[in-house]
DNA sequence: TACAATCACTAAATCGTTTTAGCTAAAACG
DNA sequence: CGTTTTAGCTAAAACGATTTAGTGATTGTA
């Protein structure tokens, strides 16, 4: 490791002191525009580097921010890139870590975000108990908890718009014709999957419908689809459409109605959550409900930056991104 | 923001000097026990979180490492998960950018990341002209590039071993018969689609066959594999098994040979490179050869530290991964 | 009893910045 | 010509740790 290039090795190179050539790089107006451009230029000769652990000690202040995951596989993964993209046009760095779906993970990586200093940190809980959470950061930095899991109104939560999303689902099945409208669920974990079920219970009850909700006990997003699909087909009850909670829960769906000859669009219509890469692919090419995640990420980066700026007595912010109904092939008009 | 908790305000309450905390915090071998516990229960009690800003600065090193991804909606982006957990294990942070397929984006990342004083870099690059990116690193920080990009031997590279994988892809075709196997690809602008082509035309040439690989020019995955299998099956030949450079083509492949009215497997076999989510749902199937992520990521990162360690004179590091086959219902025997 | 060794600390330098306050010389003013 | 302003710097403290080189008291040894 050769002697690294400082604020000093420039002092020295153009003769000046530490403060003058730090404020020269900061570009302080009490430093002559000659001195500036001369400061630069032998920075960039020289290859220096700001030391941003140095910057950030003396300015108690850091260029990044934590984003912890429960699991990047899901569709919270698909996030990254857009959360990238808006934390490059705010100059901040991520910090990102995936807890695993293990809460002792997660606080880990919490403390660990904490010693490093972050602005703030954005959160997909492992569960809606986010106690050991709030104690563990306890106001030092504001958090932004991602997704369903927390809808107590004294955090600050982004997440999607279920209610908005779930209704324009039931509309647009509504108006193919649909009044056999079967709902088909992976185990209810979190409290977006209890808004859809309640939402379309509702809107079948509003319509006079008989509502038939299938909710799966057991683990595996098709697997679940595929059962509880098999139990609705074998319920005597003849369903028109099927409400799938997630991408691949639908897919089990599809999955198990073509096993039994059956048809979709033809015969069954599938609709589902997600707007994941899979639901686009032609073999499956899903009617869906589609997560706004440029939405959520622009909204989540602002409204931790909006909450660092304001201190930790400021109110607690929530922001609901209205999901997009991506019209594809696995829905129909009923036959009569 | 009330006064922080550091280390001083430890040193007052239990009466010691900063030197003497710092070394009971760190276990130090000539502190008391019994004071070590004293002052690690104050800090516990004032809630103290070491300030990594300055322990980096003055120990010259840092606890986190560089991740920048052309494109974290790829297959790399599946990684993140393998590579946060292999980083847990190492006590590392990671901090993650997307570089969106951009140079001077990625130039930027790798900028902001030097400044952040990272231990090293992971790089899957944008191209394989990875020049700019060598020449702003300029020997700070070990680089490792992730990828078929990088081929110089001068370079830290991980990546997949496409000319094992591709041989035990012909292996498994032809084990089941298949003469006729017609290579469909995306663009070629990697190296490792190049291997993958290489290595199938000399096993069809080995075996007294004729090669025939289709290529194509324009963008899109599930595009290029509908376009490329469209023209193999008007090219007057009979095909029993196409072998694809990527999951997806091979799902354009599995379209294109369906909308004809022929079947997978049946009529053609269908393989590919990959072993992507999408591969493994039922309507997919997909036999494929899966990318080894945790080999990858664990070694990754293997690679980076033992590079950090030795210096910028080590000699470069190549790691490549065997891929694995994963069977299922897209090929079969050929008939007779 | 004198000397070295050990124990359990403390003092002070250091890491690379930023920033406040102060200083000097030249310019402007009356 | 003496005084105030201004421009363009410098000096030094601060941020929160770590670490090297002591230091004083106690214990062990000859």
């Amino acid at each position: 490791m050769h002697k690294s290039v400082t604020i000093k090795t420039i002092a020295e190179a153009v003769g000046m002191s530490l403060s003058g050539v730090s404020k020269a790089l900061n570009d302080y107006p009490d430093i002559n525009e000659e001195t500036k451009k001369l400061v630069i230029s032998k920075a960039v000769e020289l290859g220096y580097t700001p030391n941003l652990n140095a910057r950030n000690l003396v300015k108690k202040t850091s260029n990044s921010i934590g984003i912890i995951i429960k699991d990047t596989d899901t569709s919270y993964g698909d996030l990254i890139k857009d959360l990238s993209r808006v934390a490059e046009i705010n100059g901040l760095n991520l910090l990102i870590a995936d807890s695993d779906r293990n809460r002792d993970i997660e606080i880990k990586h919490v403390k660990s975000m904490l010693e490093s200093r972050v602005k703030g940190i954005v959160i997909v809980p492992v569960s809606g108990d986010i106690s050991e959470i709030k104690k563990t950061v306890s106001f030092r930095v504001p958090v932004v908890f991602l997704g369903g899991w927390v809808t107590s109104p004294k955090e600050n939560v982004v997440a999607q718009d279920n209610e908005y999303g779930t209704n324009m689902a039931m509309d647009y099945l509504f108006g193919l014709g649909h009044r056999d409208i079967a709902y088909v669920s992976d185990k209810v974990r979190s409290n977006s999957n209890q808004v859809k079920i309640d939402v379309y219970m509702r809107r079948m009850l509003e319509a006079g419908l008989e509502p038939a909700v299938f909710v799966d006990e057991g683990s595996g997003l098709i697997e679940s689809g595929i059962r509880q699909t098999s139990k609705m087909l074998d319920s005597g009850r003849r369903f028109t459409a099927v409400l799938a909670s997630k991408d691949l829960v639908a897919v089990g769906a599809m999955e198990e109605i073509r096993t039994r000859g059956l048809s979709v669009p033809d015969d069954i219509s599938v609709m589902s959550f997600g707007g994941s890469e899979i639901s686009s692919v032609p073999m499956i090419n899903l009617t869906t409900i589609a997560e706004p995640k440029r939405d959520l990420a622009e909204n989540l980066i602002r409204i931790l930056l909006a909450q660092a700026e304001a201190g930790h007595d400021a109110m607690p912010k929530h922001y609901f991104a209205k999901p997009e109904l991506i019209e594809r092939k696995s829905c129909r008009h009923v036959s009569a």
